[in-house]
DNA sequence: TCCTTTGTATCACGGCTGTGATAAAACGCA
DNA sequence: TGCGTTTTATCACAGCCGTGATACAAAGGA
């Protein structure tokens, strides 16, 4: 079986260069045509690697949520029990912000998020990747609180702490004048270590 | 001169429509025809009234923040400064609930404005309505900060509250089987009662 | 070398978009 | 009854969009 080039590849470049176009122009302005030509690429290569628009989206907001779970699966393994308070709220901290637009890689991943997840609420092609999304944010929140706090926490607390990183997040992204990086991190920080 | 239709009404009621086809269908699938169609007119009709499809949009935004904009200005008048603890923390919660969705009116209204605010983003026709409307928020929630704690609030209780309310609105939208509206204003009165 | 598979590239189609240009109807006033 | 303005309605055009179909180059195993 003759092949040459990486098909996993360059489906990965095909999804980069369609969150260059959502980051720089939005969510609407993605087509196969605009994303062919960001990747330099003929609307035919692109269509040889996705059979369809829906599953060219699908695939670009999967492997968004995929590259950010598995940074926050990472922090989960990495907290220590047996940590004193001050350093049980930092690896909290940086727990969540993994979900904060701190840096560009983050930056990039939140803008596209916020388009994706306002699109999913009207997609049904999209509509199932949002909520895995949402639950997700949430147990994460659940095991950050109870490692902070030692206790199991309720749903108030967790929703409390799921829509307080949400929201800044979104902020951060649409008004970085308000919300800067040191921020966000520093309002996340006051939050957990309130509950610590 | 001849004018037997109200000419600020017949906006009013493409804008409506807009709104209708928003909700139901996403922001994305807005236009000229779209709206023409759900306020049963002719697409001739709505381009006699907006003289292009940037306007609409830009008077749509407008019209939905002002609606806000004034229901929280009633509510910011009515916060009695003699009133006690527990009745000046109800006042809050009440006050920023305009900005939740607890009923099908607040639901369309942030249905529609995360959209808004995600096109805003990128749409320079729209992003100072953005702007303007994440400035408010803001002040809203100092005043509120300011009647409940009795004190001046600090920047980072300031931008809690409002990525908090703002992450609630936006969950209680996107995942209403997760946040329903009375666990949304429940966690909004625990934040804000623990502040008291 | 030939042949099959993989990858690139191009064309055409129907459908949607905003908009300019007109036409026709409806209405109030003279 | 006209006249003039407002309002409604249609048509056409260029520009996007996703996609089916098709052609052609490239590559590697037989």
């Amino acid at each position: 079986m003759p092949r040459k080039v990486d098909a996993a590849a360059r489906r990965q470049e095909v999804v980069a260069a369609l969150y260059r176009v959502a980051v720089r122009d939005g969510l609407a302005r993605v087509s196969l045509r605009t994303v062919a030509d960001e990747a330099r690429l003929n609307i035919g290569s692109v269509r040889h690697y996705f059979d369809s628009q829906p599953e060219l989206m699908r695939t670009a907001m999967r492997t968004m949520l995929d590259r950010v779970a598995d940074r926050v699966r990472v922090r989960l393994t990495a907290l220590d029990v047996a940590a004193p308070p001050r350093a049980r709220v930092a690896a909290a901290v940086a727990l969540l912000a993994e979900l904060l637009p701190l840096d560009q890689t983050r930056r990039d991943e939140v803008t596209v998020f916020l388009d994706f997840a306002a699109l999913a609420r009207t997609s049904p092609e999209l509509y199932d990747l949002a909520a895995e999304a949402a639950a997700g944010t949430r147990g994460a929140a659940r095991r950050v609180l109870a490692h902070v706090t030692g206790a199991r926490p309720d749903a108030v607390a967790v929703e409390t702490l799921t829509s307080l990183v949400d929201g800044l997040g979104i902020n951060a992204v649409l008004h970085p004048d308000l919300v800067t990086a040191a921020r966000a991190e520093k309002v996340l920080h006051a939050h957990l270590a309130a509950l610590g």
